[in-house]
RNA sequence: GCCCAUGUAGCUCAGUAGGUAGAGCACAUCCUUGGUAAGGAUGAGGUCAGCGGUUCGAUUCCGCUCAUGGGCUCCA
């Protein structure tokens, strides 16, 4: 049996026992989701989240009842006319929906009927576990002019076992939020005096994206790029010429008057880069070019969508853009797809599924253009071996793309590259070079940013690790923890002798207990701890206790480093 | 932006049926000098998110705003 029609079929349950215990309740749709269940109701009391556990209860007695789930097909008519006598104003709307030659079923249980394709359990009985989760709002066919109606959302297992081994991971995914890792780990904050969405990178969290921008930089130049800086505001024709004042205003901030000029904040860095592209005549013999900015952009986010670092209004891009030849165009998406891979395996994510959307039905630029570009984009996907699916139509107006997703460690897709061509821009600030016939030809312009954005991946990052994060990455390697004050100078030793070999690490000299002490640097998720008695004095050692594995045992300061060296690298 | 919920010390939370508040952790000082996840004492720390209203009096009731959370929508 199919986990989906536990799922469905509980949402049916679920809307019965809703309308057991409140009047004029009016149904939509309740299918079954990826993780559970919901169903969208609407009705004139708002619900609680202590309703919940009363709508449990009444699911369980229509579980105990032990009711058949019974399937009815009718005519069309029969269905409209049972749905208008019972007042189901979204049904109907929904019916009209089934083509025509379709079946048409009622499911019918316990006194319950609904609209609906099944299939079903054969009884109420045969639901083992479930549990409501929670409350939310939706729009009627999710479309922001229609009304809002309330869902509530479950999830149903096989067996008590596997619903609790479904909670734990939901609890797991919990205790990994990067905005609870992001406070106890004093990484990262927003604060309520400078504005939402906006990100402050706290001395570890920074530390940390020192490391991602060192190697994401000496990656980058070792891969033929060359590094630019860009302003972080530009004038009004700019982002005219841009098109994004026609296309984008709404996500953009509203501009400075700068003697009597208007001016924008960036969303995008791209028109900067297309200024530095035309600041000269570029000869076929120029391409390709590739400008890498980790450029800060701002955009106007709905408030109803900021999300820690995971959506916010102001971050910062790992942005490039390539400027080349037709001729180059497949193996520079090559190069692209293989780099980002690269750069992705060094953080541990390697399951990685490509998304590649192609023209929709309104678009610019030359037809060969979008052939020649969707062609070499599925190329590289093949060449690198990684699955993919097409989204077909799916593409931006400007141009096709590349999406690479990453699981983590929970399973959670992310999307994290995309390799986006752009025929609009290119048309837009008229950009050319000077081919070998010597006519001016128009260049072909990617953008592409590999890990999104440094909030984002930060986010992300903390999320996949947990927060314990490997040494590389880890603000903090190595805490040094003398046993007692006598041993705090032996301990300044060995943390000179840490600190000279740039290992990260600082001695915690409080007057405490080493039970304490080890408390401390475990939940500060700190690698290694070395820890200094008059035992490791008199034989000039260290003992070394890791995170994750704790007591390894006395050595020389030496042998750690040894240890330490060989993690140092992604 | 929309629906629902929430906002009390740095953090996690109690509490006040309207009379300006409390715990644990963290922090400071002192005592303690210890062997692999919490030693003890004392102390400091709050415009109860902000603004307005009702009231003799508002952290508490009402309204608005801001922020956060769960979703929806959005993400050219």
């Amino acid at each position: 049996m199919d986990i989906e029609i536990v799922r469905h079929s509980t949402a049916h349950v679920m809307a019965a026992a809703v309308c057991r215990l409140y009047k004029d309740v009016r149904l939509d749709i309740g299918p079954s989701t990826d993780g559970g269940f919901y169903y969208d109701f609407d009705l004139t009391e708002r619900f609680s989240p202590d309703d919940l556990s009363a709508i449990e209860k009444e699911m369980a007695r229509i579980i105990a009842e032990n009711a058949p789930f019974e399937r009815i097909e009718v005519s069309r008519g029969e269905a409209l006319e049972m749905l208008k006598a019972a007042g189901q104003t979204y049904k109907i709307e929904r019916l009209a929906d089934i083509p025509e030659g379709e079946a048409i079923t009622l499911y019918k249980c316990g006194g319950f009927v609904d609209l609906c394709r099944g299939p079903h359990l054969g009884s109420t009985g045969e639901i083992k576990a479930f549990k409501l989760i929670s409350i939310a709002g939706s729009y009627f066919r999710g479309l922001e002019t229609n009304p809002m109606l309330q869902r509530i959302y479950g999830i149903a297992a096989f067996s008590q076992e596997e619903l609790k081994a479904e909670l734990d991971r939901l609890e797991e995914a919990k205790n990994r939020d990067h905005r609870k890792l992001g406070r106890e780990l004093d990484l990262w904050s927003m604060q309520d005096d400078v504005g939402a969405g906006l990100i402050h990178w706290h001395p570890k969290g920074a530390f940390i994206r020192t490391v991602i921008e060192d190697l994401w930089r000496r990656e980058h130049l070792r891969s033929g790029y060359e590094i630019v800086y860009t302003p972080h505001i530009g004038k009004a024709k700019l982002w005219e010429t841009s098109g994004h004042l026609g296309f984008y205003r709404e996500n953009m901030y509203a501009p400075m008057d700068i003697d009597g000029n208007e001016y924008f904040i960036k969303p995008m860095n791209c028109p900067f880069h297309i200024q530095i592209y035309k600041s000269q005549k570029r000869s076929y013999r120029d391409l390709p070019l590739r400008w890498a900015e980790l450029g800060t952009v701002y955009r106007y986010e709905k408030s109803g969508v900021l999300h820690g670092l995971l959506r916010v209004r102001g971050f910062t891009q790992d942005d490039a853009h390539i400027f080349c030849t037709p001729e180059q165009i497949e193996g520079e998406v090559e190069r692209t797809v293989k780099f980002s891979l690269n750069i992705l395996g060094k953080f541990g994510f390697k399951d990685i599924t490509a998304y590649l959307s192609t023209k929709p039905a309104k678009a610019v630029g030359e037809e060969s253009r979008w052939t020649q570009a969707s062609a070499s984009l599925e190329a590289a996907l093949k060449s690198e071996n990684i699955p993919y699916l097409v989204d077909k139509g799916g593409g931006a107006f400007y141009g096709p793309k590349i999406d690479l997703k990453i699981k983590d460690v929970l399973n959670r897709e992310w999307q994290l590259t995309t390799i986006q061509f752009d025929f609009n821009m290119s048309e837009r600030f008229d950009m050319t070079y000077t081919g070998e016939d010597g006519k001016e030809h128009r260049p072909y312009m990617v953008h592409r940013a590999l890990l999104g954005s440094l909030e984002r991946f930060f986010g992300i990052l903390i999320e996949h690790y947990a927060g314990g994060f490997p040494l590389w990455l880890a603000p903090e390697q190595v805490r040094v923890l003398p046993l007692t004050e006598n041993q705090t100078e032996y301990g300044e030793s060995v943390l000179a002798g840490l600190r000279a070999s740039d290992v990260r690490a600082t001695v915690d000299k409080k007057s405490e207990k080493i039970g304490a002490k080890i408390r401390r640097a475990q939940m500060e998720k700190i690698p290694y701890m070395l820890i200094l008695g008059p035992k490791e004095v008199d034989a000039q050692m260290v003992s070394v206790r890791s995170r994750t594995e704790g007591d390894q045992g006395a050595m020389p300061l030496s042998a750690v480093l040894d240890l330490l060296k060989k993690q140092m690298l992604p």
